[in-house]
DNA sequence: GTTCCACGGGAAGATAAGGTCG
DNA sequence: CGACCTTATCTTCCCGTGGAAC
Protein backbone atom coordinates (compact mmCIF):
# COMPACT_ATOMS: atom_id res chain seq x y z
CA UNK A 1 0.00 0.00 0.00
CA UNK A 2 1.21 3.66 -0.71
CA UNK A 3 1.55 5.07 2.70
CA UNK A 4 0.84 8.66 2.96
CA UNK A 5 1.29 11.29 5.58
CA UNK A 6 -1.50 10.87 8.48
CA UNK A 7 -2.27 14.32 7.65
CA UNK A 8 -3.24 13.33 3.98
CA UNK A 9 -4.94 10.36 4.81
CA UNK A 10 -7.94 12.20 6.61
CA UNK A 11 -7.11 14.93 4.24
CA UNK A 12 -8.62 13.42 1.37
CA UNK A 13 -11.23 11.49 3.54
CA UNK A 14 -12.38 15.31 4.46
CA UNK A 15 -12.42 16.64 1.38
CA UNK A 16 -14.14 13.75 -0.23
CA UNK A 17 -17.46 15.36 -0.93
CA UNK A 18 -19.59 14.35 2.07
CA UNK A 19 -23.35 13.37 0.74
CA UNK A 20 -24.92 14.28 4.80
CA UNK A 21 -25.61 17.73 5.43
CA UNK A 22 -26.71 16.66 8.83
CA UNK A 23 -27.36 12.91 9.97
CA UNK A 24 -28.43 13.52 13.14
CA UNK A 25 -31.92 14.21 11.59
CA UNK A 26 -32.39 10.74 10.29
CA UNK A 27 -32.16 8.98 13.84
CA UNK A 28 -34.76 7.90 15.71
CA UNK A 29 -34.26 10.04 18.81
CA UNK A 30 -34.63 13.43 16.78
CA UNK A 31 -37.92 14.83 17.17
CA UNK A 32 -38.83 16.92 14.27
CA UNK A 33 -40.31 19.97 14.70
CA UNK A 34 -43.72 19.41 12.45
CA UNK A 35 -45.06 16.12 12.04
CA UNK A 36 -46.38 15.31 8.67
CA UNK A 37 -49.93 13.53 8.76
CA UNK A 38 -50.61 13.36 12.42
CA UNK A 39 -52.80 16.69 12.46
CA UNK A 40 -55.59 14.77 13.42
CA UNK A 41 -54.06 12.95 16.60
CA UNK A 42 -51.90 16.68 17.64
CA UNK A 43 -55.01 18.42 17.47
CA UNK A 44 -56.79 15.33 19.83
CA UNK A 45 -54.40 14.94 21.67
CA UNK A 46 -54.23 18.42 22.92
CA UNK A 47 -57.50 18.82 22.96
CA UNK A 48 -57.67 16.48 26.31
CA UNK A 49 -54.48 17.76 27.59
CA UNK A 50 -55.58 21.15 27.31
CA UNK A 51 -57.22 20.76 31.05
CA UNK A 52 -54.15 20.14 32.56
CA UNK A 53 -53.75 24.11 31.71
CA UNK A 54 -57.13 25.28 33.15
CA UNK A 55 -55.84 23.34 36.41
CA UNK A 56 -58.39 20.30 36.04
CA UNK A 57 -57.12 16.58 35.68
CA UNK A 58 -57.03 15.36 32.13
CA UNK A 59 -58.28 12.28 31.49
CA UNK A 60 -56.35 9.48 31.44
CA UNK A 61 -55.52 8.36 27.32
CA UNK A 62 -54.46 5.44 25.82
CA UNK A 63 -52.58 5.46 22.34
CA UNK A 64 -52.30 2.58 20.05
CA UNK A 65 -50.70 2.51 16.78
CA UNK A 66 -47.78 -0.06 15.30
CA UNK A 67 -44.63 1.00 15.34
CA UNK A 68 -43.14 3.67 13.60
CA UNK A 69 -46.69 5.66 13.32
CA UNK A 70 -45.53 8.66 15.42
CA UNK A 71 -46.94 7.62 18.78
CA UNK A 72 -44.11 8.60 20.47
CA UNK A 73 -42.80 12.03 18.35
CA UNK A 74 -46.62 13.27 18.70
CA UNK A 75 -46.84 12.47 22.13
CA UNK A 76 -43.60 14.39 23.46
CA UNK A 77 -44.04 17.06 21.09
CA UNK A 78 -47.43 17.43 22.61
CA UNK A 79 -45.90 17.33 25.94
CA UNK A 80 -43.14 19.64 25.13
CA UNK A 81 -45.82 22.33 23.98
CA UNK A 82 -47.85 21.70 27.12
CA UNK A 83 -44.78 22.66 29.45
CA UNK A 84 -43.83 25.25 27.52
CA UNK A 85 -47.43 26.91 27.40
CA UNK A 86 -47.83 25.87 31.06
CA UNK A 87 -44.50 27.61 32.15
CA UNK A 88 -46.11 30.91 30.32
CA UNK A 89 -49.28 30.80 32.37
CA UNK A 90 -47.67 30.24 35.62
CA UNK A 91 -48.96 26.89 35.79
CA UNK A 92 -46.79 23.76 37.17
CA UNK A 93 -47.52 21.44 34.41
CA UNK A 94 -44.97 18.53 34.66
CA UNK A 95 -44.70 15.45 31.90
CA UNK A 96 -42.38 12.92 32.44
CA UNK A 97 -41.66 10.04 29.80
CA UNK A 98 -40.80 6.53 30.80
CA UNK A 99 -40.04 3.78 28.22
CA UNK A 100 -42.04 0.65 29.50
CA UNK A 101 -39.46 -1.73 27.65
CA UNK A 102 -36.34 -0.43 29.77
CA UNK A 103 -37.56 0.02 33.02
CA UNK A 104 -40.20 -2.96 33.10
CA UNK A 105 -40.68 -3.77 36.91
CA UNK A 106 -42.81 -1.63 39.26
CA UNK A 107 -39.80 -1.02 41.48
CA UNK A 108 -38.20 0.83 38.78
CA UNK A 109 -40.59 2.58 37.49
CA UNK A 110 -41.58 3.86 40.59
CA UNK A 111 -37.94 4.16 41.36
CA UNK A 112 -37.68 6.49 38.39
CA UNK A 113 -40.50 8.41 38.66
CA UNK A 114 -39.25 9.79 41.69
CA UNK A 115 -35.99 10.28 40.25
CA UNK A 116 -37.55 12.57 37.92
CA UNK A 117 -38.54 14.99 40.38
CA UNK A 118 -34.87 15.41 41.82
CA UNK A 119 -35.33 12.84 44.80
CA UNK A 120 -32.81 9.87 44.69
CA UNK A 121 -33.87 6.16 45.25
CA UNK A 122 -31.65 3.29 45.17
CA UNK A 123 -31.43 0.75 42.57
CA UNK A 124 -32.97 -1.71 44.86
CA UNK A 125 -33.37 -2.67 48.31
CA UNK A 126 -36.54 -0.44 49.39
CA UNK A 127 -39.76 -1.91 50.02
CA UNK A 128 -41.90 -1.37 46.66
CA UNK A 129 -44.21 0.76 48.86
CA UNK A 130 -41.91 2.76 50.40
CA UNK A 131 -40.62 3.75 47.13
CA UNK A 132 -44.49 4.59 46.55
CA UNK A 133 -45.02 6.51 49.23
CA UNK A 134 -42.28 8.75 48.70
CA UNK A 135 -43.05 9.28 44.88
CA UNK A 136 -46.78 10.84 46.35
CA UNK A 137 -44.78 12.97 48.85
CA UNK A 138 -42.65 14.19 46.46
CA UNK A 139 -44.86 15.57 44.02
CA UNK A 140 -47.57 16.27 46.70
CA UNK A 141 -45.24 19.26 47.76
CA UNK A 142 -46.42 21.04 45.15
CA UNK A 143 -49.31 22.55 43.28
CA UNK A 144 -48.98 20.86 40.08
CA UNK A 145 -50.35 18.74 37.04
CA UNK A 146 -48.19 15.81 36.46
CA UNK A 147 -48.61 13.89 33.18
CA UNK A 148 -46.86 10.49 33.16
CA UNK A 149 -46.59 8.72 29.52
CA UNK A 150 -45.89 5.36 29.55
CA UNK A 151 -44.31 4.54 26.52
CA UNK A 152 -44.59 0.60 25.37
CA UNK A 153 -46.78 -0.11 28.31
CA UNK A 154 -48.32 -3.35 27.18
CA UNK A 155 -44.54 -4.61 28.32
CA UNK A 156 -45.72 -4.05 31.28
CA UNK A 157 -48.50 -5.84 31.61
CA UNK A 158 -47.06 -8.93 30.88
CA UNK A 159 -45.26 -8.64 34.63
CA UNK A 160 -48.98 -7.64 36.28
CA UNK A 161 -50.77 -4.72 36.39
CA UNK A 162 -49.98 -3.61 39.97
CA UNK A 163 -48.39 -0.38 38.86
CA UNK A 164 -51.29 0.15 36.83
CA UNK A 165 -53.56 -0.15 39.10
CA UNK A 166 -51.65 1.82 41.90
CA UNK A 167 -50.89 4.55 39.51
CA UNK A 168 -54.38 5.22 38.02
CA UNK A 169 -55.81 5.43 41.65
CA UNK A 170 -53.35 7.76 42.82
CA UNK A 171 -54.77 10.61 42.71
CA UNK A 172 -56.81 10.22 45.97
CA UNK A 173 -54.35 10.39 48.04
CA UNK A 174 -52.77 13.83 46.65
CA UNK A 175 -53.63 16.58 48.31
CA UNK A 176 -51.90 19.48 46.18
CA UNK A 177 -51.04 17.71 42.56
CA UNK A 178 -52.90 16.00 40.21
CA UNK A 179 -51.64 12.84 37.81
CA UNK A 180 -52.63 11.70 34.52
CA UNK A 181 -51.11 9.03 32.36
CA UNK A 182 -50.96 8.45 28.82
CA UNK A 183 -50.19 4.85 27.67
CA UNK A 184 -48.64 4.35 24.70
CA UNK A 185 -49.11 0.61 22.76
CA UNK A 186 -48.22 -1.28 20.14
CA UNK A 187 -50.75 -3.81 20.69
CA UNK A 188 -54.38 -2.98 19.97
CA UNK A 189 -55.64 -6.33 21.86
CA UNK A 190 -53.13 -5.54 24.92
CA UNK A 191 -56.36 -4.22 27.49
CA UNK A 192 -57.70 -7.43 27.31
CA UNK A 193 -55.54 -9.01 29.49
CA UNK A 194 -56.26 -5.58 31.98
CA UNK A 195 -57.82 -5.63 35.49
CA UNK A 196 -61.38 -4.29 34.26
CA UNK A 197 -60.79 -1.43 36.83
CA UNK A 198 -57.88 -0.79 35.83
CA UNK A 199 -59.16 -0.64 32.03
CA UNK A 200 -61.76 1.66 32.40
CA UNK A 201 -59.70 4.18 34.21
CA UNK A 202 -56.89 3.86 31.64
CA UNK A 203 -58.97 4.22 28.77
CA UNK A 204 -61.08 7.20 29.60
CA UNK A 205 -60.14 8.34 26.27
CA UNK A 206 -58.44 6.31 22.70
CA UNK A 207 -56.46 7.88 19.82
CA UNK A 208 -55.64 5.59 17.35
CA UNK A 209 -52.59 5.97 15.06
CA UNK A 210 -53.37 4.38 11.79
CA UNK A 211 -50.13 2.89 9.89
CA UNK A 212 -49.27 5.73 7.25
CA UNK A 213 -49.19 4.93 3.55
CA UNK A 214 -46.63 5.03 0.89
CA UNK A 215 -47.35 8.58 -0.05
CA UNK A 216 -47.18 10.06 3.43
CA UNK A 217 -43.89 7.84 3.97
CA UNK A 218 -42.68 9.80 1.33
CA UNK A 219 -43.89 12.92 2.27
CA UNK A 220 -41.95 12.69 5.63
CA UNK A 221 -38.59 11.57 4.03
CA UNK A 222 -38.77 14.39 1.71
CA UNK A 223 -38.80 16.72 4.28
CA UNK A 224 -35.99 15.09 6.56
CA UNK A 225 -34.05 14.79 3.15
CA UNK A 226 -33.99 18.04 2.86
CA UNK A 227 -32.23 19.17 6.15
CA UNK A 228 -30.18 15.62 5.89
CA UNK A 229 -28.62 15.59 2.55
CA UNK A 230 -27.05 17.98 0.32
CA UNK A 231 -28.90 19.24 -2.40
CA UNK A 232 -29.21 16.74 -5.34
CA UNK A 233 -27.79 14.16 -3.60
CA UNK A 234 -30.44 11.54 -3.76
CA UNK A 235 -31.40 10.19 -7.10
CA UNK A 236 -35.16 10.48 -8.37
CA UNK A 237 -36.09 6.86 -7.32
CA UNK A 238 -34.07 6.94 -3.64
CA UNK A 239 -37.14 7.90 -1.81
CA UNK A 240 -39.94 6.61 -3.52
CA UNK A 241 -37.99 3.27 -2.85
CA UNK A 242 -37.29 3.26 0.79
CA UNK A 243 -41.33 4.83 1.17
CA UNK A 244 -42.43 1.37 -0.78
CA UNK A 245 -39.89 -0.60 1.19
CA UNK A 246 -41.36 0.91 4.61
CA UNK A 247 -44.94 0.94 3.31
CA UNK A 248 -44.66 -2.79 3.26
CA UNK A 249 -43.47 -3.10 6.89
CA UNK A 250 -46.89 -1.55 8.10
CA UNK A 251 -45.95 1.88 7.23
CA UNK A 252 -42.79 1.77 9.71
CA UNK A 253 -41.64 5.79 9.00
CA UNK A 254 -38.71 4.79 11.20
CA UNK A 255 -37.75 1.78 9.15
CA UNK A 256 -37.85 4.08 6.40
CA UNK A 257 -35.42 6.69 7.57
CA UNK A 258 -33.55 4.16 8.82
CA UNK A 259 -33.40 2.50 4.99
CA UNK A 260 -32.83 6.10 3.75
CA UNK A 261 -30.07 6.82 6.44
CA UNK A 262 -28.18 3.65 6.17
CA UNK A 263 -28.30 3.90 2.24
CA UNK A 264 -26.44 7.00 2.18
CA UNK A 265 -23.88 5.71 4.76
CA UNK A 266 -23.15 2.82 1.98
CA UNK A 267 -22.88 5.41 -1.07
CA UNK A 268 -20.46 7.53 1.62
CA UNK A 269 -18.46 4.04 1.71
CA UNK A 270 -18.39 3.71 -1.81
CA UNK A 271 -17.29 7.46 -2.26
CA UNK A 272 -20.54 7.95 -4.65
CA UNK A 273 -21.23 11.59 -4.85
CA UNK A 274 -24.89 10.66 -4.71
CA UNK A 275 -27.46 7.75 -3.64
CA UNK A 276 -29.01 5.60 -5.82
CA UNK A 277 -31.42 3.25 -6.34
CA UNK A 278 -28.93 -0.14 -5.26
CA UNK A 279 -28.17 1.56 -2.29
CA UNK A 280 -31.63 1.25 -1.27
CA UNK A 281 -31.31 -2.23 -1.55
CA UNK A 282 -27.85 -2.67 -0.22
CA UNK A 283 -29.53 -0.76 3.04
CA UNK A 284 -32.52 -2.79 3.21
CA UNK A 285 -30.58 -6.00 3.51
CA UNK A 286 -28.17 -4.33 5.98
CA UNK A 287 -30.74 -3.67 8.40
CA UNK A 288 -32.07 -6.98 8.43
CA UNK A 289 -28.68 -8.68 8.65
CA UNK A 290 -27.40 -6.13 11.16
CA UNK A 291 -30.87 -6.61 13.27
CA UNK A 292 -30.26 -10.85 13.33
CA UNK A 293 -26.45 -10.07 14.09
CA UNK A 294 -26.73 -7.95 17.34
CA UNK A 295 -29.74 -10.36 18.26
CA UNK A 296 -27.68 -13.38 18.36
CA UNK A 297 -24.50 -11.29 19.98
CA UNK A 298 -26.26 -10.49 22.87
CA UNK A 299 -28.20 -13.85 23.13
CA UNK A 300 -27.05 -15.19 26.54
CA UNK A 301 -24.30 -18.63 26.44
CA UNK A 302 -27.44 -21.18 27.23
CA UNK A 303 -29.32 -19.85 24.32
CA UNK A 304 -26.40 -19.66 21.93
CA UNK A 305 -25.94 -23.78 23.16
CA UNK A 306 -29.65 -24.30 22.49
CA UNK A 307 -29.47 -22.08 19.01
CA UNK A 308 -26.12 -23.61 17.74
CA UNK A 309 -27.87 -27.22 18.67
CA UNK A 310 -30.37 -26.35 16.04
CA UNK A 311 -28.03 -25.47 13.68
CA UNK A 312 -26.29 -28.70 13.81
CA UNK A 313 -29.17 -31.06 13.20
CA UNK A 314 -29.66 -28.65 10.56
CA UNK A 315 -26.74 -29.61 9.00
CA UNK A 316 -27.04 -32.95 9.36
CA UNK A 317 -29.95 -33.29 7.36
CA UNK A 318 -32.74 -33.17 9.92
CA UNK A 319 -35.74 -31.38 8.05
CA UNK A 320 -37.56 -31.15 10.84
CA UNK A 321 -36.43 -30.43 14.29
CA UNK A 322 -38.07 -31.09 17.28
CA UNK A 323 -37.90 -29.88 20.74
CA UNK A 324 -36.44 -33.22 21.85
CA UNK A 325 -33.33 -33.77 19.99
CA UNK A 326 -32.90 -30.15 20.10
CA UNK A 327 -32.92 -31.00 23.75
CA UNK A 328 -30.54 -33.96 23.21
CA UNK A 329 -28.00 -32.41 21.39
CA UNK A 330 -27.90 -29.63 23.25
CA UNK A 331 -27.13 -32.05 26.34
CA UNK A 332 -23.96 -32.61 25.00
CA UNK A 333 -22.81 -29.67 23.73
CA UNK A 334 -23.17 -28.57 27.46
CA UNK A 335 -20.91 -31.64 28.64
CA UNK A 336 -18.48 -30.07 26.02
CA UNK A 337 -17.83 -27.12 26.70
CA UNK A 338 -18.55 -27.27 30.67
CA UNK A 339 -21.71 -25.57 31.39
CA UNK A 340 -24.34 -26.60 33.74
CA UNK A 341 -27.29 -28.63 31.89
CA UNK A 342 -30.76 -26.66 32.23
CA UNK A 343 -33.87 -28.80 32.29
CA UNK A 344 -35.75 -29.26 29.36
CA UNK A 345 -38.44 -27.34 30.50
CA UNK A 346 -36.59 -24.40 30.41
CA UNK A 347 -34.68 -25.10 26.99
CA UNK A 348 -38.46 -25.56 25.96
CA UNK A 349 -38.98 -22.01 26.79
CA UNK A 350 -35.40 -21.02 25.56
CA UNK A 351 -36.96 -22.00 21.90
CA UNK A 352 -40.07 -20.09 22.60
CA UNK A 353 -37.58 -16.54 23.34
CA UNK A 354 -35.68 -17.83 19.90
CA UNK A 355 -39.05 -17.70 18.31
CA UNK A 356 -40.45 -14.69 19.66
CA UNK A 357 -37.24 -12.83 18.42
CA UNK A 358 -37.55 -14.31 14.75
CA UNK A 359 -34.69 -15.90 14.81
CA UNK A 360 -36.23 -19.30 14.58
CA UNK A 361 -39.50 -20.81 13.63
CA UNK A 362 -41.27 -22.98 15.47
CA UNK A 363 -44.85 -24.38 14.77
CA UNK A 364 -46.52 -27.17 17.02
CA UNK A 365 -47.71 -30.38 15.41
CA UNK A 366 -49.23 -33.55 16.37
CA UNK A 367 -47.24 -36.55 15.58
CA UNK A 368 -50.75 -38.67 16.59
CA UNK A 369 -49.64 -42.00 19.22
CA UNK A 370 -45.90 -40.46 19.09
CA UNK A 371 -46.89 -37.28 20.69
CA UNK A 372 -46.59 -33.56 20.24
CA UNK A 373 -43.64 -31.68 19.50
CA UNK A 374 -42.43 -28.01 17.83
CA UNK A 375 -40.91 -28.40 14.83
CA UNK A 376 -38.05 -25.92 14.78
CA UNK A 377 -36.97 -24.20 11.61
CA UNK A 378 -33.73 -21.89 11.20
CA UNK A 379 -35.01 -18.56 10.21
CA UNK A 380 -31.48 -17.16 9.80
CA UNK A 381 -28.59 -18.02 7.50
CA UNK A 382 -26.58 -20.26 8.80
CA UNK A 383 -22.68 -19.10 8.16
CA UNK A 384 -22.56 -15.72 9.29
CA UNK A 385 -24.77 -16.54 12.13
CA UNK A 386 -22.37 -19.16 13.16
CA UNK A 387 -19.60 -16.93 12.93
CA UNK A 388 -21.54 -14.66 15.22
CA UNK A 389 -21.76 -17.36 17.89
CA UNK A 390 -18.16 -18.63 17.66
CA UNK A 391 -17.01 -14.78 18.78
CA UNK A 392 -18.27 -15.97 22.30
CA UNK A 393 -15.35 -17.70 23.62
CA UNK A 394 -16.86 -20.31 25.87
CA UNK A 395 -18.32 -21.69 22.44
CA UNK A 396 -14.88 -22.01 20.91
CA UNK A 397 -14.71 -25.83 22.19
CA UNK A 398 -17.55 -26.56 19.36
CA UNK A 399 -16.12 -25.33 16.28
CA UNK A 400 -15.29 -28.97 15.28
CA UNK A 401 -17.50 -31.09 17.87
CA UNK A 402 -19.75 -33.60 16.14
CA UNK A 403 -22.84 -34.57 18.59
CA UNK A 404 -24.13 -38.33 18.43
CA UNK A 405 -27.64 -38.11 16.92
CA UNK A 406 -30.23 -40.00 17.82
CA UNK A 407 -30.90 -42.10 14.45
CA UNK A 408 -34.94 -42.31 14.78
CA UNK A 409 -35.61 -40.49 11.95
CA UNK A 410 -39.31 -40.81 11.67
CA UNK A 411 -40.73 -38.89 8.63
C1' DG B 1 -63.83 -44.09 17.70
C1' DT B 2 -60.01 -44.42 21.20
C1' DT B 3 -55.62 -44.09 22.80
C1' DC B 4 -51.70 -42.12 24.27
C1' DC B 5 -47.28 -39.86 23.63
C1' DA B 6 -44.14 -35.91 24.14
C1' DC B 7 -44.61 -32.15 24.65
C1' DG B 8 -46.62 -27.17 26.18
C1' DG B 9 -48.72 -24.11 29.86
C1' DG B 10 -48.84 -22.33 34.20
C1' DA B 11 -47.54 -21.56 38.79
C1' DA B 12 -44.89 -21.80 42.68
C1' DG B 13 -40.69 -21.63 44.72
C1' DA B 14 -35.55 -22.03 45.04
C1' DT B 15 -31.35 -19.62 44.44
C1' DA B 16 -28.08 -16.10 43.76
C1' DA B 17 -26.74 -11.59 43.04
C1' DG B 18 -27.64 -7.03 43.44
C1' DG B 19 -28.79 -3.65 47.06
C1' DT B 20 -30.54 -0.58 51.78
C1' DC B 21 -30.86 0.24 56.51
C1' DG B 22 -30.30 0.23 61.56
C1' DC C 1 -23.21 -7.44 60.84
C1' DG C 2 -28.03 -9.42 59.92
C1' DA C 3 -32.64 -8.57 58.47
C1' DC C 4 -34.87 -7.56 54.62
C1' DC C 5 -35.62 -5.81 49.87
C1' DT C 6 -36.01 -6.62 44.39
C1' DT C 7 -35.00 -9.12 40.25
C1' DA C 8 -33.49 -12.49 36.99
C1' DT C 9 -32.95 -17.04 36.05
C1' DC C 10 -34.02 -21.79 36.65
C1' DT C 11 -36.19 -25.89 38.61
C1' DT C 12 -40.00 -28.62 40.03
C1' DC C 13 -44.45 -30.22 39.71
C1' DC C 14 -48.72 -31.10 37.83
C1' DC C 15 -51.94 -30.92 34.56
C1' DG C 16 -53.78 -30.59 29.81
C1' DT C 17 -54.03 -31.96 24.96
C1' DG C 18 -53.81 -32.37 19.34
C1' DG C 19 -54.46 -35.56 16.34
C1' DA C 20 -52.25 -39.51 13.66
C1' DA C 21 -51.75 -44.17 14.80
C1' DC C 22 -53.97 -47.84 16.39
Amino acid sequence: MQSKSLDGLFQELLENEPIFKNKEVLRHSYTPDSLVHRDDQINSLASILVSALRGDTPSNILIYGKTGTGKTAVTRHVGIELERKGESLGLSCKVVYLNCEVIDTQYRLLANLTRQFGEDVPMTGWPTDQVFFKFKETIDNERQVVIIILDEIDKLIKKGDDVLYNLSRINTDLENAKVSMIGVSNDLKFTEFLDPRVKSSLGEEEIIFPPYDADQISDILHERAEIAYKPDALDEMVIPLCAAFAAQEHGDARRALDLLRVAGEIAERENKSHVEEQHVKGAQEKIEVDRVIEVVRTLPTQSKLALYSVMLLRNNGYKNVTTGEVYNVYRQLCLQVDMDILTQRRVTDLMSELDMLGIVNAVVVSKGRYGRTKEIVLSVPINSTKKVLFEDYRLKPLEFFKPVLTTQLHL
